[in-house]
RNA sequence: GGGCGAAUAGCUCAGCUGGUUCAGAGCGCCUGCCUUACACGCAGGAUGUCGGGGGUUCGAAUCCCUCUUCGCCCACCA
């Protein structure tokens, strides 16, 4: 710890070390860090899937958690955040198949116990290595509580909940229309199927009547569905077509007769009012069917080709190619009367992009409304919030045409449906049970388990219980369910966080959270999200190594308010995060600076607040840091706790670099320099402002701020900042005649730099300044900074006087004092005329504007008096300004 | 088809309850500095019809309407 530090922070070694510190102190779990105080707070990760790579999404996710879990923390809460990987049926089974795909080989190949062997190997093989990549970010979760969705007691829970809501009624078997990919091979819920806008046509065919009179025009987007169609349909009150109701029709290229039946649902305006009906195709054309009692042909096979229920020369086409060949033979036949262009929606499998086929199939279903509705109440009543408030639409909206979840997937990997069937004549029992089955409870004969498994997202809906031990009735259970705050991406909202609020409602009684603060999502500067296949993606990791996590974790907050997109630019890393790995190299030359200057004495101080050395001891200095940095204090936590996380930030950046750095340390300087009078209490301000700073940060930027506050003299070896006291605002640090005054200084010696800079003055040269009297700016005032004047203006004395003086640089503050600078021979009178001129003609404007804004009888008459009276204060404040102007340019002999 | 969000300096964005941060920050740009914490720095400077139009108000970047452009979400018109 007593190395000398070097010019140039270098956060990759440091950052690696201290996260090894933390983690073997154990600081990330709550029972080391505050044992058996304060109220639980408590964040669940959303898990990454287990074969995850970590991108910025990743990275903005858990940046925030991490920032409220390291706030909370050190405000004293019981800070737990669980993390835990996700077994992402499809897209890990999809994994696993790319690689058996290599070696020429499929999952049937394999069969199903060796393909699933082989998946928990290549899980294990590769480990969760995002979670690596998450503690490379500084992600402070409490590793020792990470769960995997495929664990034993999260299966115990999924089991738990399936039975439960089977014996309720709440989970079904059904025979229905649901969303096919014909690449997975699964049946998928509806909010997996992606929506993808596209331009497409519609065709207008004609199928002639049975009896040979005449025909029937039909619209249909997906022509090759006709070879499944057992009815035309139209509307009953159709005046079209009422005289064809009941007669039959003889579908083309089939040749089978098919009914035409009057159903409501059909749109007599669209396409041409009739529709034709494929039950097994369609989930309308599926409701018209069960209406009418019409037939199912199913002639797709799993893979989305043709069946053999089809004409032979159709069998094993690809739904493509039989479109194709469909609309050929009814060309040839004249039974194509038109083609429109058609943009219309089509969905996506949100795993694989392949398009969607709607399937008729025997799938598991939940009913979903018993439980959306608590959930929506929760909302309504406000027991439930979210951040920012118009998400809490999107809920309710999704909640309100909530639809059954379609639980069941064709796959191997994952949770086995907890189903067993009997196959014995005469028995034919369903059994849903706890624990696995051999022999069916019935009759004793052999029972054979469902061969599906569950929906991913049926184990991750359970997390924030399940994760903690239920359904056992665990100390964790007890302690830290309800959680407090979820953090996600909009995007899995209605996947992940609708759905585990109806679960909490339903399973534990109350809301898993009460806030759900949803962020935006990371995009390029085309506003694209970043994606694998778009290539515009940044590698979170290849930041931490060259700029540090810090740095990685400032930009992402920084860049990102309340509910927008976070834009970054992949071609352009170093402008992207130079600016945060900047800031970082600033403060740890403030430290660096800080930490080398406490040699002599220091003013001790009893608690943690700068303001506890008396007030005659400070200087004005010293009284406008204090009070600059109580103000930071309470910017910052407000912020926080808003989840304004961007401004925490900026106002920490602020202090840090503008206040602290640039003034007071430039300020201080002389006193810690040696044994200087009042050096003892200008390094317990300098240092005890420097440790509110560094703990203020300390969520945003964790390593840093760590590496810096433990070198502090007088520090414990096992002292963490992660674990030290979140700053109080005090009162006695409150000081708005040092704010005042000191940033009068400031105006003061900007003035004179810019007079300075303006004529060319030398940098090494020493030049003389002359203040008189404004309106705060008084002697006495300027007596106590006159050294900090006088070097940070580089002058060689400053005196206070009225000037008479004609040869020089002027200036005017905002108090109305005015600045002189003599600069003999150096001057060009007719520049500084003009310049004077300039700002002269500046304030004449405002000047103007104001007195037309308060000449103005509605404005006095109906604004607030305190309001007027600030305006006109304005008023005086730029008149005199002005006529200083003026008079210093009759002074100069200005024409 | 319905809903939502965004548009402010060349770029990325703040600006919350209309008037004391009101036109801001960072980057970039220009000028001058290796001033013993930091050139990943210091000092100074230039840059805006606050997307267009209309309205409410004494007063609008801020509230309302409308238009334009971009983006997102939802939706069983085949």
């Amino acid at each position: 710890m007593s190395e000398p530090l070097a010019p140039q922070y270098n956060p990759s070694t440091i950052e690696s070390e201290l996260y090894r510190w933390w983690t073997e102190r154990g600081l990330f779990s709550p029972e080391s860090h505050a044992p058996g105080s304060g109220e639980p707070y408590v964040i669940q990760m959303p898990p990454p899937n287990v074969t995850a790579v970590l991108h910025m999404g990743h990275g903005l996710n858990n940046t925030v958690q991490d920032v409220l879990i390291r706030f909370e923390r050190m405000r004293g809460r019981r800070a737990l955040w669980v993390p835990g990987t996700d077994h992402a049926g499809i897209a890990t089974q999809n994994v696993v198949e790319r690689l058996l795909a290599e070696q020429g080989l499929t999952r049937f190949d394999l069969g199903r116990d060796s393909f699933v062997e082989r998946v928990w190997a290549h899980v294990r093989e590769t480990g969760a290595v995002i979670l690596e990549q998450l503690k490379a970010i500084g992600s402070s979760a409490d590793w020792s509580r990470t769960y995997f969705t495929l664990d034993e007691g999260l299966s115990q829970a999924v089991r738990e909940t399936f039975v439960q809501l089977y014996e309720k009624g709440l989970v079904y078997r059904g025979h229905y229309i649901i969303n096919w990919c014909p690449r997975c091979l699964t049946a998928l819920s509806n909010e997996e199927v992606d929506k993808e806008e596209v331009d497409g046509k519609i065709w207008h065919l004609r199928y002639p009547l049975a009896d040979g009179s005449g025909h029937l025009t039909i619209a249909t987007t997906r022509p090759e569905t006709m070879l499944g169609d057992t009815a035309v349909a139209v509307h009953p009150a159709d005046e079209r077509y009422r005289h064809l109701v009941g007669r039959e029709l003889l579908l083309p290229v089939v040749g089978r007769r098919i009914p035409v039946v009057p159903d409501a649902a059909v749109d007599p305006d669209f396409g041409s009012g009739a529709v034709k009906v494929t039950p097994a195709h369609d989930p309308l054309d599926f409701e018209i069917g069960q209406r009418h009692g019409l037939p199912t042909i199913d002639v797709m096979t799993p893979e989305a080709r043709i069946s053999l229920v089809a004409p032979e020369r159709f069998q094993g086409l690809d739904r493509y190619e039989a479109r194709r060949q469909v609309l050929t033979e009814l060309e040839h036949a004249g039974l194509v009367e038109r083609v429109e262009e058609h943009r219309h929606a089509v969905g996506h499998c949100y795993r694989c992009a392949t398009v969607i086929e709607p399937r008729l199939s025997d799938q598991w279903f939940v009913r979903m409304e018993p439980l959306a509705r608590p959930a929506l109440a929760a909302y309504r009543e406000g027991t439930l919030r979210f951040v920012p408030e118009r998400r809490g639409d999107d809920y309710t909206s999704w909640l309100e045409g909530i639809r059954d979840w379609c639980i069941s997937r064709q796959l191997w990997w994952g949770h086995r449906i907890p189903v067993w069937y009997c196959d014995a004549d005469g028995c034919g029992m369903t059994t849903v049970s706890r624990t696995d089955l051999t022999v069916c409870p019935g009759c004793g004969g052999p029972a054979r388990q469902d061969d599906d498994v569950l929906d991913t997202w049926f184990s991750s809906w359970l997390v924030p219980f399940s994760s903690l031990g239920w359904p056992k009735q665990t100390r964790d259970l007890t302690t830290y369910y309800p959680g407090h705050t979820l953090v996600s991406s909009p995007d899995i909202l209605f996947f992940w966080v609708a759905r585990m609020i109806m679960s909490g409602l339903h399973f534990m009684g109350k809301v898993p959270y009460t806030r759900i603060y949803l962020h935006g999502v990371v995009r390029d500067t085309q506003h694209r999200k970043m994606s694998k296949s778009l290539g515009n993606g940044i590698d979170p990791l290849e930041v931490v190594e060259r700029y540090g996590a810090d740095a990685l974790r400032y930009s992402l907050i920084s860049g990102m308010s309340v509910g927008t997109d976070v834009i970054l630019d992949p071609r352009d890393l170093e402008s992207t995060f130079a600016p945060a790995r900047n800031f970082a190299n600033k403060l740890w030359n403030a430290g660096r600076f800080i930490l080398s200057n406490l040699e002599g004495p220091t003013r001790p101080l009893a608690g943690t607040h700068a303001a506890e050395v008396r007030r005659e001891e400070l200087t004005l200095a010293d009284r406008w840091i204090i009070a600059r940095c109580d103000a930071t204090v309470v910017e910052a936590t407000e912020a926080y706790e808003r989840f304004r996380l961007n401004e925490a930030a900026a106002a920490v950046y602020r202090f840090i670099w503008s206040d602290l750095a640039d003034w007071y340390i430039e300020q201080v300087k002389p006193r810690l320099y040696g044994d200087q009078q009042g050096g003892d209490v200008a390094r317990a301000v300098v240092v005890q402002t420097f440790d509110v700073a560094l703990r203020l940060l300390h969520p945003v930027m964790p390593f840093i701020t760590e590496a810096l506050w433990r070198r502090f003299p007088g520090r414990p070896e096992t002292a963490s900042i992660s674990v030290a006291p979140w700053p109080r605002h005090d009162s006695r640090a409150q000081d708005p005649e040092a704010l005042r005054d000191f940033g009068l200084v400031q105006e003061l010696i900007g003035a004179i730099r810019g007079i300075r800079a303006e004529y060319g003055v030398q940098p090494g040269q020493v030049v003389r300044a002359v203040v008189s009297a404004g309106e705060r700016f008084t002697e006495a005032a300027l007596e106590q900074e006159r050294a900090t004047i006088i070097r940070l203006a580089k002058l060689s004395a400053v005196s206070f006087a009225p000037n008479h003086e004609r040869v020089g640089g002027h200036a005017v503050l905002s108090d109305r004092t005015s600045v002189f600078v003599p600069l003999g021979e150096a001057i060009d009178i007719g520049r500084e005329c003009s310049r004077l001129g300039t700002e002269a003609e500046r304030l004449l404007r405002l000047v103007e504007s104001q007195e037309k804004k308060l000449g103005n009888e509605q404005f006095v008459s109906r604004a607030p008096a305190e309001v007027v009276d600030r305006e006109r204060e304005k008023l005086t404040t730029w008149k005199e300004q002005r006529d200083v102007l003026v008079k210093k340019r009759e002074l100069l002999g200005c024409g």
